[in-house]
DNA sequence: GGTCCAATTTGCAGAACTTGCTGATCTGCA
DNA sequence: TGCAGATCAGCAAGTTCTGCAAATTGGACC
């Protein structure tokens, strides 16, 4: 994703407008590397700006994403993660704390899809289920509290 | 997925009960290819059994799901589809129809994940998007129908 | 700086999907 | 056949996301 204020200019050559609401949210996507959910950014939005709406944060992310400044992550279950890093790369949920971290994948060209005609695939979207680092030390040095400061996973019902 | 019968004595054999609208879902299930979403089966359930709930087709796929005899799949977006075939496989949307059908993948070992330490994979779950069979004859001889026969698809918001 | 129009914001309603709850009913097993 | 407990249907509610209309605002033009 570009800068907020690359943003602003490409939001004005679109014909769209450059209002408060977007720039924060401009701003608290920049960098942003944990993967929110929509109604996540609304919270921290709401906090620098009472009153804002959780449907002009939907609204913005819509157009972020299609603008291409943006990618939207489904994971299978849940709610939509969005991604200020476009480059071709894939997501792991970590199964212990559920934080959701990119993984650059090498070798997917080599894949041999078996469609056998059946099926022509032209992108492909891959989530790893494992173990992050911090959880990894976690369960390293105390086996009975897999997850010392993160909340629990909600949802994950699909294998 | 196992056959009815095997079910049924799979649901026995944990102390689940074997009734007629789980016998009847075993039944829907059996060797479809389709990844019908619970809704879908409802319906198709309801043709053959007038009455029965929403609630039971959801619950007898979660235990289905529990036992590893079905998988649920989600595609990023719209309602997990369930899948009897529970190799080792993965999932190709057709972005034309919204078909999903099952893919192999060879090669998968071969990928270097990389997380340098930040992530441990343990699981992969792929979905393809691209052109089924059926919809790539389809754009070959009429460009302009490329949809002769199935529904549209209903949502897609993600990349 | 002021004017004007289209884009935007907001709140709410509602769709789509899934789960929780509960009394009545039904099953498995002895 | 009888009992304990599982299951059913129906409804309510939770989550995630989208549609809509009125009031507001950005920013181009003068």
């Amino acid at each position: 994703m570009q800068s907020p204020s690359q943003l602003a200019a490409a939001f004005r050559a679109r014909g769209l407008k450059v209002t408060p609401q977007r720039q924060l949210l401009f701003a608290l996507l920049e960098s942003d590397t944990t993967h929110p959910t929509a109604e996540g950014l609304y919270a921290r939005a709401s906090t620098q700006m009472p009153g804002i709406s959780l449907r002009t944060v939907y609204t913005t992310l819509t157009d972020l994403v299609a603008m291409g400044e943006l990618q939207a992550v489904g994971l299978g279950s849940g709610a939509t993660r969005f991604d200020p890093n476009v480059d071709d790369h894939h997501h792991g949920v970590c199964d212990s704390c559920g934080a959701v971290v990119d993984v650059y994948v090498q070798g997917s060209e080599a894949l041999i899809v078996d469609g056998d005609g059946q099926f022509a695939p032209e992108s492909a979207s891959m989530v790893f289920h494992g173990t992050c680092a911090a959880c990894a030390d976690a369960l390293a040095t105390s086996s009975s509290d897999p997850n010392p400061t993160q909340p629990p996973i909600k949802e994950h019902h699909h294998g």
